[in-house]
DNA sequence: TAGATTGTTAATCGATTAACAATC
DNA sequence: TAGATTGTTAATCGATTAACAATC
């Protein structure tokens, strides 16, 4: 998972930007002219106070000696940086139960992200509707994705399809690919894919919980 | 998000290893006796061979110089340092589309998690099924987890709830929280807490495709 | 056997943390 | 002003990569 990036920023500096964003909500309620010691935030998220400076500073944004980081500035900052502000249009393939909860969830506005059209290769399935949006068959992916100029689809099937989908989903050209499917798909050289792998989470939990017999932790 | 460990492994190692476990069960399609190269496997999850050895023997696997490391020994002992043989079984607070979801979901069972049951606040939902599963009222929820001696959660309600929800699961004796609200929530120093940050997946995602408006992508 | 591949030590690289002068 | 907090350079730490003797 870990691919060189030649400039840009890197995958771990938006783990934590996204932290500290998701944070700062919480920070100042409502008081958007607020300030905050890189201290102050480095101990909510229990982090070093030298890196949440060092993080800010890579996305351009200044604190005031004595004073700290203004909230509203930084929360600002990050949804630039993010495109959080701007609308993008996306589609789902898949009209599952995962699918459905996609295209359900509301939170994504919040992200600038838009679902606009699901996607499905049962016959059954198409013309019913999931989330409020209705299901297409999947040969009007190509002629939609394109029409719409969309670059974005969230890959919500069954593992077994999901590098059919994802084929198709390169050849009606779409730029990224959100993977939700359980398996790696491989993807023209131009096309990105972020894979939500699941089963990461749960290991890391299993891992941590030690075996269902014993009760006690991991050293 | 990185906070110190003091033994045991590290969360980047517990990732790399199910990155292969992944790739491997692609690797020798159905040939378990098969074997592979440090070299193969890094080439194919685009990696370091030293990186990949050094990790196998973290786990305790022992390779063979000459030929490699059996497809079969290194699956079984990945699978045995989470538990994925043992059953372990959980249950989901929130019956909506992601509960759901994660109750219909039957690739769990691979890595010996079982959902036995969901609960919800809405009376309304109570006593429908969603995913095979009767959903069940609130204050069943400690009763049942201590009954079944459950110890871990999916925390799948709505950001506003998840704090209070996720206050029950500490009281009810849950020991693992998989948190898959878009919420940071605080428990007990005890308990342990997965936060599926779905907005990180995303923001990778809008970063790299930079602005809706420009076509080009990112330096 | 000869040679490919391991396990592991040493070297490098990058990321985190400490320190501190600048500054409001 | 005095002093808290920044921005940034230097030091440390850890993780990745290279090298190579051991080995089957």
């Amino acid at each position: 998972m870990p691919r060189k990036k030649p400039g840009g920023f890197k995958h771990i500096l938006i783990e934590r930007l996204m932290h500290y964003y998701h944070f700062m909500g919480q920070l100042e309620k409502g008081n958007t002219s607020a300030y905050f010691s890189s201290r102050h935030l480095a101990a909510v998220v229990d982090m070093d106070e030298t890196q949440v400076r060092k993080d800010l500073a890579a996305i351009g944004v200044r604190g005031l000696p004595r004073v700290g980081f203004r909230v509203e500035e930084v929360q600002r900052r990050i949804r630039e940086v993010f495109g959080f502000d701007e609308k993008r249009e996306a589609v789902i393939v898949g009209a599952g139960h995962l699918g459905g909860a996609l295209a359900a969830y509301s939170g994504f506005a919040t992200y600038g992200l838009a679902f606009v059209a699901v996607f499905d290769g049962d016959s059954a399935k198409v013309g019913t509707s999931v989330g409020g949006l209705a299901v297409r068959p999947m040969n009007k992916l190509k002629p939609f994705v394109e029409r719409r100029r969309i670059r974005l689809a969230a890959l919500a099937v069954p593992g077994e399809a999901a590098q059919g989908v994802a084929d198709l989903l390169a050849l009606a050209g779409i730029q990224a690919v959100w993977n939700f499917a359980p398996v790696n798909i491989v993807v023209p050289e131009e096309v990105m894919v972020r894979h939500e792998h699941i089963s990461v989470g749960l290991a890391e939990l299993a891992y941590h919980l030690g075996s269902p017999k014993q009760q006690s932790s991991k050293p």
